[in-house]
DNA sequence: TTCGCAGTGTCGAGTTGTCGACAGTTTTTG
DNA sequence: CAAAAACTGTCGACAACTCGACACTGCGAA
């Protein structure tokens, strides 16, 4: 198991008071998930809040087809079913890793504990919320107005900032069902950015080759997203503050 | 200046216990706005909460090109701008009403006193939040899956059952920035529900003629919507509550 | 009354994405 | 190693929707 300081890679849990970060950090466990875990299917009561060190959540609405197209997406910027920090709750979407998750674990039961005494969790949790809420209207009118290419090149970007690596596991059939389209259209899209040289796919893994020439192709959704989290979620700068020389963990 | 009890049309002002509504409706004013106004735009502070008694109001998302797609919709089942009786905020949305609005407003100051001393209050923003939110992410899904028809069927049902009349003024051009479509698709769906004898369309006046039909047309997100208002907001529940059910663990 | 105009109807070329089918290639599994 | 499964590439017919253009029609204002 992990050491507890790990927790601290996430952004909101760093920006805790030290005094409410002392009352969760002793319940926080460790965990790694493998790709493709789902955590929650609406209906599912939220036991459990996880705050990501890295790597991708999906927040994912289904439809009676079985379709699951993706409402907004959990990195180490937030927490999966934060608002169950608050008072019980169901979820509302199939939550799903969409990239092997280093994350920390609490009973929603303690983080209510420490939200009942703590003005500024509380405080947290809504501005957690509305960033996630900002994240879905916002893809709302993506995918009424935005072309399959734009939204593929953004969904990219925003996982490719909430992982280390510029390598994606990733297959086209995923992808599609996510952005609601056929695996068709994904791959021709796919095909087009690659001779562009903007990424490499080559069986369920792309490779970020360029990111400012994916920016360029992106739809302004990608940005317009950054900002709110950055605004809602404190003044944490662009690039996450680098200066613990990571004691080589796990 | 109406009499405060009118409020009490608003179905998130019924839900509060009596104590808590003691202390807001001495402040609640009473307003009437004709259709087209708009109350926030994106980056505005949340000064007044609204409480519609009758009438829509459309949040809608922004985009560079000016385009504003709407994201959810606010009727006398919600209120306008709930999340600032929390904390101050800014708006998310450009807040604009589709209809002609009674409605009952409260600064959000004041609000936000009843917040700090009562917990069934600030409860009920929560889910009313929750339900705003479980709002945008099925239309999220929807913008990505549906029909023109069955998005314009969805809009008409849930703006007929917030408004007494089945008359809904309502021009086509309007209605398709609202989609994110072309005026000229609009006006060929309106055309194929006039002669199933579902509607009737004249110069900026849309009439309801046979909701159950239109219900048929529209996709399963304006019954899903309208679930989760219910079950969120204690409001008269359709099915019994259903028992609960697996603690089976995935 | 006449004019102006907002709102609607329609047309057609063009683009985007759907949908089913199937082939080829790499990885996994028995 | 062979077989199966998973993933990607490609094709073609088709449907939905875009985009620009223009004509028509009530309605309100001068």
């Amino acid at each position: 198991m992990q050491r507890p300081v790990s927790a601290l890679q996430n952004r909101l849990l760093e920006a805790l008071p030290p005094g409410d970060a002392a009352r969760i950090i002793p319940h926080l466990v460790a965990v790694t998930l493998e790709r493709g875990r789902v955590l929650y299917d609406p209906g599912d009561s939220v036991e459990f809040v996880y705050f990501p060190n890295e790597g991708v959540i999906s927040l994912m609405t289904l439809m009676e087809s079985g379709a699951a197209i993706e409402s907004a997406i959990i990195g180490p910027e937030g927490a999966l079913g934060l608002m169950a920090a608050v008072a019980p709750r169901q979820s509302l979407s199939r939550a799903v890793t969409q990239t092997p998750l280093r994350a920390s674990r609490i009973a929603a039961e303690r983080l209510r504990e420490v939200c009942a005494v703590s003005p500024a969790m509380r405080d947290l949790v809504d501005r957690h919320t509305e960033a996630v809420y900002a994240h879905a209207i916002q893809t709302v009118a993506c995918n009424a107005l935005h072309s399959v290419e734009a939204r593929f090149a953004r969904w990219l970007l925003s996982c490719h900032e909430r992982v280390q690596s510029s390598k994606i596991a990733l297959t086209q059939e995923l992808l599609a069902d996510m952005l609601g389209v056929q695996r068709t259209t994904v791959t021709a899209v796919a095909r087009t950015l690659q001779t562009r040289g903007l990424i490499r796919y080559r069986r369920g893994v792309v490779d970020i080759l360029d990111p400012d020439g994916l920016e360029a192709v992106a739809c302004e959704c990608y940005g317009v997203v950054r900002g709110h989290y950055h605004r809602l979620l404190g003044g944490t700068p662009k690039r996450p503050p680098r200066p613990r020389s990571d004691p080589a963990q796990r």
